[in-house]
DNA sequence: CGCCCTCGAGTTCC
DNA sequence: CTCGAGGGCG
C-alpha cells in the first residue's frame, strides 16, 4: 500500500469516527452499531502503529491521551466560575423571584421568564476554545483559578475538540458539568466488585475523581460524558436570550440536555420543578435538583452579581437521597430471638424530607466489612425510600480519634454470655430469662400480624414491666382496668379500650396465635402450614417433631424449634394460663387447594386501596398463594402506589404486572 | 452438593 | 428493604 492511500484511509477513518462520536455523544442517536464503531476505531489504531509518523494531535485515538507531568498546574478563568445560590422549597424561590422584582423595579404582576434545566450532579467544567479547538479544559477551583485538566477533558468523547461552526469566534467558552451515568456507574461498580476492589460511593465523587486523574489513560478508562449549559463569549454576543446560547452550543456541537424548558413565569417553573422531582428518577443521570435562570440576557446583565453569586440564577435543590454524618456511638439491640445487632447513632440529618438518627449495621461481618467506626464521617442513604442505611465510611475524614467498635461479649441486657454458632452470621444471647427478649417477645406478641391487640404498644408493654403487672404473654389477659389506671397517661378511657382489646383478641385463628408465640423459625408462613396441617392446639401438642417437619415447606429445622418449644415446660405454662385467661384459638381449616385460582401465586407490593393482608386472604380464599417475593415462579404482581424494586423485578423476569383494577377485573372474571 | 426460591428476623420513621 | 439461611429439587 503507498504512503497516500494509507494517509487516505487514516483521514478517511478519523473523519468517520469523529462522526460516530458525534453521532453517539451528542446527538444521542447512533448511526452505526458498537462493532462497527470498534472495527473502524481497531483499524484506525493499527495504521497508526505501524504508521507512526502519521499520528496527530487530532486523532480520535489520542483521547486516550498522553501521560501529565506532575501536578496540574493553575489556570487563570478568563470569566470567574461562580456557584449558585441554593433555594429549597416553594417558599425560598418565591423569595428569590421577589429578590430580582425589586432590584429590576418590576410590581408584582410583571412576569419573569426563566428556562429551567435539570441540575446534573457531576463536575463543573470550563472549556476554552480558540479559533474553533478546544485548548483548554478546567475545573471550577476557587471560581477564579481552577485547574488545567485539558489532557484529561481531550479524553471525553463527548466533548467536541473541534466546533462544528462553518464560522467559529476567535474565542469561546463553554460551561458544562462532566458527569458518568447511572447504568456506565454501575457497570464500573460491578467490575469493581469482581476484582475485588473498593466500591465508588456514587456517580458524583467518581466523574471528580475520574478528570483528577494524573494519568489521562485512567481518566479515558472512565466512562465519562459531558452536558453543556452555559455560553461565555465576550464578542459576538449577539444573542438575546440564555436559550438561544443554547441552541448554538448545540449547533456548535455540544451535547446539551434536551429537559431544558423554558417557562414564561414562575408558577411554570415550579410546576417544572415538580414534574422533575418525579421524572428524575427516569433519566440515566443523576440530579439533585433544577436550575432556574433569567432568560433575557439584558435582565441577566441589569441583575448583576451578589458577592460570588449571580442574582439572575437559582439551584432549586431537593432534599438529598444521601447524606454525610458522622457516628456518634455504636449501640446493641437485643431482639426477641436473642440477636444481638448493631445500630449506629448518627448525627441526625435529613434524607430525603425525614431526619435521620440511626441506621442498623445488620451483623458483625458487615460491621467489619464496612469498617465502621465510632466517629466516623459516613454516607448514608435510604434503602428502598424508608431504611437508613450507612453506604460507606469516608476513610479520608479519619484523624485517628475514631474507635473501633468491639462486639460484646456478654449480652448488653442481662450480661449472659453471647454465642456465635459455626457459620453463623449472628451473635445470640441464649438465657430464656433475658429480660430485653421477653419484652421484645411480649411487642411481638401483640404487635400487628401477630395478636394486634390494639392500644397496646410498646411503651404500654414497658410500662406493664416496670410495674411488675406481666412477666410473660399471658399475663397481659389478667389484667384490670383498675391496674391499667395507675398507670402513667392512662385514663378511664384508655384502661377500658385496653381490656375490651384484649377481650376481642381471645379467639383468634390458630396461625396467628402460633406466630405470635416467638417460637423460632415460624414466622406467619409457616404458622399457616402447621395450623392448616393440625387444626388445634391440642392436635399439634400430640404431634411428633417429625410429623411436622414433614409439613411441606416447613422441614426439620422448624419442626425441632416446635416441638421443643412445645417440650420447654415454661412454655406449656404459658400455654395453660393462656387457656385459663380465657384465650382459645379457633380451629383452622386446612389449606384450600381447589378454587379458580388454584396453584396461582401473587406478589402484592406497593400502596393498594385497601390493607396488604385483605388481598392476601382475598386470593387465598380462591386457592391462590400469597408470597413476599418476586420469582420466575410467580404468576402475578399486583402493583399499587409507588411500588418499589419488586415492580422492577417482575418486569426482569418477565411476570405478569397487575394494577389493581386489573386486578379486581381478573377477579370479576372468574 | 449446589442452586434457586422462599421465609424469617431485624429495622426506620410518621 | 435487606440479609441470611432453611427447604426443595435436580
Amino acid at each position: 500500500m503507498s504512503t497516500e492511500s494509507i494517509q487516505n484511509e487514516i483521514a478517511q477513518l478519523r473523519e468517520q469516527i469523529n462522526e460516530y462520536n458525534y453521532r453517539y455523544y451528542i446527538k444521542d442517536d447512533p448511526s452505526v452499531s458498537d462493532e462497527e464503531y470498534d472495527v473502524a476505531f481497531h483499524r484506525l489504531t493499527e495504521l497508526e502503529t505501524a504508521h507512526p509518523e502519521l499520528i496527530t494531535d487530532d486523532s480520535p485515538t489520542q483521547r486516550v491521551g498522553a501521560p501529565l507531568d506532575g501536578e496540574f498546574p493553575t489556570v487563570q478563568h478568563r470569566h470567574p466560575m461562580l456557584s449558585l445560590q441554593d433555594v429549597r422549597g416553594e417558599g425560598e424561590l418565591r423569595d428569590w423571584e421577589n429578590r430580582l422584582r425589586r432590584h429590576l423595579h418590576l410590581d408584582a404582576e410583571t412576569e419573569i421568564e426563566y428556562v429551567c434545566e435539570p441540575k446534573i450532579d457531576g463536575l463543573a467544567v470550563s472549556l476554552v476554545y480558540e479559533n474553533g479547538h478546544l485548548t483548554q479544559g478546567a475545573t471550577r477551583g476557587d471560581g477564579q483559578r481552577g485547574e488545567n485538566i485539558t489532557g484529561n477533558i481531550r479524553t471525553i468523547r463527548a466533548i467536541p475538540w473541534k466546533l462544528r461552526l462553518g464560522e467559529a469566534p476567535p474565542e469561546l467558552e463553554a460551561r458544562g458539568e462532566v458527569y458518568i451515568k447511572r447504568s456506565e456507574f454501575e457497570k464500573l461498580n460491578q467490575r469493581q466488585e469482581e476484582e475485588g476492589k473498593q466500591l465508588y460511593a456514587n456517580p458524583r465523587n467518581t466523574a471528580a475523581g475520574s478528570v483528577r486523574q494524573k494519568d489521562p489513560k485512567a481518566t479515558a478508562a472512565r466512562p465519562l460524558t459531558f452536558f453543556a449549559y452555559q455560553l461565555q463569549t465576550s464578542e459576538g454576543g449577539n444573542f438575546k436570550t440564555h436559550l438561544e446560547t443554547l441552541d448554538y452550543l448545540r449547533e456548535a456541537g455540544f451535547p446539551v440536555n434536551g429537559k431544558v424548558r423554558l417557562c414564561k413565569n414562575l408558577r411554570e417553573a415550579l410546576e417544572f420543578v415538580e414534574y422533575w422531582q418525579t421524572q428524575r428518577d427516569e433519566e440515566d443521570y443523576a440530579t439533585d435538583g433544577v436550575v432556574i435562570k433569567v432568560n433575557s440576557l439584558n435582565l441577566q446583565d441589569e441583575l448583576g452579581f451578589v458577592g460570588r453569586t449571580p442574582r439572575w440564577a437559582a439551584a432549586y435543590k431537593y432534599a438529598p437521597e444521601e447524606q454525610v454524618t458522622k457516628v456518634l456511638d455504636i449501640g446493641i439491640n437485643v431482639g426477641r430471638t436473642g440477636a444481638l445487632t448493631p445500630v449506629a447513632f448518627l448525627e441526625p440529618v435529613q434524607i430525603a424530607g425525614t431526619v435521620v438518627s440511626k441506621a442498623t449495621l445488620h451483623n458483625e461481618d458487615e460491621l467489619h466489612r464496612k469498617d465502621i467506626r465510632v466517629g466516623d464521617k459516613v454516607i448514608i442513604r435510604k434503602a428502598g425510600e424508608i431504611i437508613p442505611e450507612v453506604v460507606k465510611v469516608l476513610l479520608d475524614e479519619r484523624n485517628g480519634s475514631e474507635e473501633e467498635f468491639h462486639f460484646p461479649e456478654n449480652c448488653p441486657a442481662c450480661g449472659a454470655q453471647v454465642v456465635r454458632p459455626e457459620g453463623e452470621a449472628i451473635v445470640r444471647c441464649v438465657n430464656a430469662e433475658c429480660p430485653a427478649q421477653r419484652e421484645r417477645l411480649l411487642q411481638h406478641f401483640v404487635s400487628r400480624g401477630a395478636m394486634d391487640i390494639d392500644g397496646v404498644g410498646e411503651k404500654l408493654i414497658a410500662q406493664l414491666i416496670a410495674a411488675g403487672l406481666i412477666i410473660d404473654v399471658a399475663d397481659l389477659f389478667t389484667l384490670t382496668k383498675e391496674q391499667l389506671i395507675d398507670l402513667e397517661r392512662m385514663a378511664e378511657k384508655s384502661a377500658q379500650n385496653v381490656v375490651t382489646a384484649l377481650e376481642n383478641a381471645k379467639h383468634p385463628p390458630l396461625a396467628r396465635l402460633l406466630f405470635a408465640l416467638g417460637i423460632r423459625h415460624v414466622g406467619t408462613q409457616t404458622a399457616e402450614l402447621i395450623a392448616a396441617r393440625f387444626g388445634s392446639l391440642e392436635n399439634l401438642q400430640n404431634a411428633t417433631q417429625e410429623e411436622i417437619a414433614g409439613i411441606p415447606e416447613v422441614g426439620p429445622v422448624a419442626g425441632q424449634a416446635v416441638r421443643e418449644w412445645l417440650d420447654e415446660e415454661h412454655n406449656q405454662k404459658v400455654l395453660l394460663k393462656l387457656a385459663a385467661g380465657g384465650v382459645h384459638p379457633q380451629t383452622a381449616e386446612p389449606a384450600k387447594t381447589d378454587g379458580p385460582l388454584a396453584g396461582k401465586s401473587f406478589v402484592f407490593t406497593g400502596t393498594l386501596s385497601r390493607p396488604r393482608p385483605e388481598f392476601e386472604a382475598q386470593v387465598k380464599a380462591l386457592g391462590a398463594k400469597a408470597s413476599g417475593s418476586v420469582s420466575k415462579k410467580t404468576d402475578y404482581v399486583v402493583v399499587g402506589e409507588s411500588p418499589g424494586s419488586k415492580a422492577q423485578k417482575a418486569e426482569e423476569l418477565g411476570v405478569k404486572v397487575l394494577s389493581e383494577g386489573e386486578f379486581v377485573a381478573l377477579l370479576n372474571e372468574i
